[in-house]
DNA sequence: ATTGACTTTCAAATTTTACTGAAACTTTAA
DNA sequence: TTAAAGTTTCAGTAAAATTTGAAAGTCAAT
């Protein structure tokens, strides 16, 4: 399992932007080499073409399962696992936002809920929890439009985004209907 | 400069959060502490509530300021500087999404159209072209679509946002108009 | 042109995170 | 029940990132 000039670049850059993406850099490059990688591969090939210890591989394979990243193929007659990504590039990319989601997004709504809900004692406070309370509302609209959007069907979520900007004239034109 | 046992608990929440925002925990806690701050505060101030030392703050700030997340104060007849949020927590939040997009997705898509632009030079190449493709278009439209986004005015995007599931209405009625 | 109040820089120390590889574990087949 | 082919674990090590603090830099007032 030898990568081609160009192929390694993607998978080093897979590998820079794995830790900007929740994970690090060796995890990045798994799934960089999974995702352009037609057949699924074995423990020893993502080893062998990462140059990274067998062990390392097991790690992060078990990682990216936690993500729902990868899927494990076997073949009949053959005892190795074999590892491909779980799904298309579009559900691999959905799975990372929900993940993060659930990670980042949720304990930190919680924290401020809790944080808010107990009165100020102080004015420092009051001014402080004002603050939280701003965060808080974009959070959760934002984690509301986003389980929202994932509602929708890939064709209709195209839909939407190709009408871009001129959404607002959509938009504009419903209140009106609505007001009739 | 001590903050109560409330304050304290968002400050290193957001310390844990600044890293999964691109930055470090110090900066994190930085940004935290400025917000919930309705006072700008000098360095001396930030690096006695955090406890850290003068010079992390000062690379801190600088940071910051690449993000264009902080703001620097004169206070007339005060030599020090003081420093503050620049902007709203809305802003806040979109500099930080616009400045990731910059620093992450601009140069995946650089390297992703340099590689599909060069003919495939095996099988295993062309597979792997085919993905990055698709990962090319998956990140175009998201871009595309934020910039959008972002010329609507705040309340356009929070109209949209409340539509909610009912967006797909809005999508069925922009299809039944164009094919009036 | 010196002092004092402040900020910045950066080499070295520290802390955190990731990786290796040998040992332990699991599973299948003979 | 043993061996062989594979996987996982984890203590120790290596690498990367962060932090400190002392020295250098800046600037205004005297």
């Amino acid at each position: 399992m030898i990568l081609s000039q160009k192929l390694e670049n993607f998978v080093l850059h897979c590998g820079e932007m794995g830790s900007r993406w929740g994970f690090n850099r060796t995890i990045g490059q798994m799934v960089g080499l999974l995702v352009i990688s037609e057949q699924p591969l074995s423990a020893n090939e993502i080893a062998e073409a990462l140059r990274i210890s067998r062990g390392n591989v097991s790690m992060g394979i078990k990682e990216l399962q936690s993500w729902q990243l990868v899927k494990v193929i076997h073949v009949p007659g053959d005892r190795k696992e074999y590892y491909a990504p779980n799904g298309s590039i579009w559900d691999l990319a959905n799975k990372v936002f929900e993940e993060r989601r659930k990670r980042e997004i949720d304990p930190t709504l919680t924290l401020l809920r809790d944080s808010i809900i107990e009165p100020a004692e102080s004015n420092e406070e009051a001014y402080a929890q004002e603050q939280m309370q701003q965060i808080h509302d974009l959070l959760e609209t934002v984690t509301k439009w986003s389980a929202e959007l994932q509602r929708l069907s890939p064709e209709q979520l195209q839909t939407l985004m190709k009408l871009g900007s001129s959404v607002s004239k959509v938009i504009d034109l419903k209140d009106k209907l609505l007001k009739k």
